[in-house]
DNA sequence: GAGCGATGAATTGTCGACATTATACCATTT
DNA sequence: AAATGGTATAATGTCGACAATTCATCGCTC
């Protein structure tokens, strides 16, 4: 068993708690602990060579951060989001983000106001090009950006929290579940309003886009639940 | 020292972890663990009979939520807000609130919507009779119902954690920042456009009420520290 | 007298061991 | 054969002790 130590990259930190905390959530995020997963306190340990206290440590905030649940007396599992989950985590996006959008409208630099049409020119490129994946990649850092020059930490940990917790289900940089120039065109005009300091019409924008995507991935969710049961029911 | 035991009122639960946790959450916010205060994991174990490693559980979660802040090899500390924390936290609740007006105004069935107008008359009853203590409570009430009524696990979480940071520095069930009859017009035009199911009025209205008490907050914070400023600087 | 390095007390960080609880397995019974 | 109860096992929950780090204090040097 000699790759069952590797499966946690060497994170070089201060304390091995924050090592412990950033090599579970890395782990879950690249998909290497899977959706539903029973985490073995004692197991993580030994494979990262540290006690369970660390472990412990780690595994509280990650729940709290909602990227595991723990059930007393029975563990800690990577969490695996229902339809509900996703829709609250849609919903609760749209809202801050139309926060984050607002705020930006009313205070943005010159430089950051650059930086956002810079990023939208670079997912034009990538959608002319056909090239999914990137685009996908920067429609993310986009929202990451956007929610980053609002300069407000509990938006920004808030947004991020979620994010990881979608990224749980869905390999974001693999999907994209509107067609490609309506993407780029949306967060066109989000910037467009930002640059003209219309923070109503910026908020509005990104969260009914948001709104969309949200409501593309639940209703795509509930169809293959609903398949899956029809097959149990009369296959079973 | 014999009352140094009794800190903590007895919290029968399962495990020692989440007592640890309510009793330390419930004196911070009773005011009996005070801003900026150090809590030492070795005193709160011995209060509370327990060793430290349910008491640093505890700690990591309400780490994660707000409550205290920790240095490495310093220890923890109850969160004392700034300004820009109180400016973070009333922003940050006037969007989620709006989402819950929102969600409220689209699907709240009868009896929801009767509480909500049984909620607003009690209000109403207090402001006239100069209670102004009940009816901070009751708007404390009010918007958390609203919370509830969102059947939104994430966007409770996230409101309830917020008031609770709130709550560390200021005793909300003492003190009202708007005139009682603008609250009580205010909460009533709310329920009014749930009844008629005006969802973006509904959200309008209450993310503006919102935004108008923090302002106010931050506002007399930033005035008091100013003043504290220029007080040392002339005086010392 | 002021700056600076060593020392010590206090607190956090980590560890290994033990106690407690849930679950799976198996024997027994009907 | 199915249901039930007991037992073994494996994981979590808790504990006390030790290691590492920080900060304050003290003494020394300039």
């Amino acid at each position: 068993m000699p790759e069952s130590e590797s499966v946690f990259s060497e994170f070089p930190h201060k304390s091995l708690r924050s090592a412990a905390l950033a090599a579970i959530r890395e782990a879950i995020l690249c998909g290497q602990l899977r959706p539903g997963q029973h985490l073995v306190e004692s197991d993580l340990a030994e494979q990262m060579g540290i006690s369970r206290a660390p472990i412990r440590e780690a595994l509280r905030q990650l729940e709290t951060e909602g990227l595991v649940v723990s059930l007393p007396h029975r563990g800690t599992f990577v969490t695996q989001l229902s339809v509900q989950d996703v829709w609250e985590i849609y919903t609760l996006r749209a809202a801050v983000e139309g926060l984050a959008a607002r705020l930006v409208a009313q205070n943005a630099t010159a430089e950051e106001i650059a930086h956002l049409e810079e990023s939208v020119a670079q997912m034009e490129q990538s959608a002319e090009a056909g090239d999914l994946e990137l685009l996908a990649r920067q429609d993310m850092a986009f929202h990451e950006y956007l929610c980053r020059a609002a300069h407000h930490n509990r938006l920004l940990d808030a947004w991020l929290s979620m994010n990881a917790q979608i990224r749980t289900m869905i390999d974001l940089t693999n999907c994209l579940y509107l067609p490609a120039e309506e993407i780029v065109r949306c967060h066109a005009e989000v910037v467009d309003a930002i640059r003209q300091r219309q923070a109503e019409r910026a908020a509005r924008v990104i969260s009914g886009h948001i709104w969309d995507v949200g409501e593309r991935i639940w209703h795509e969710m509930e169809a293959s639940a609903r398949a899956a049961a029809e097959g149990t029911v009369s296959r079973e």
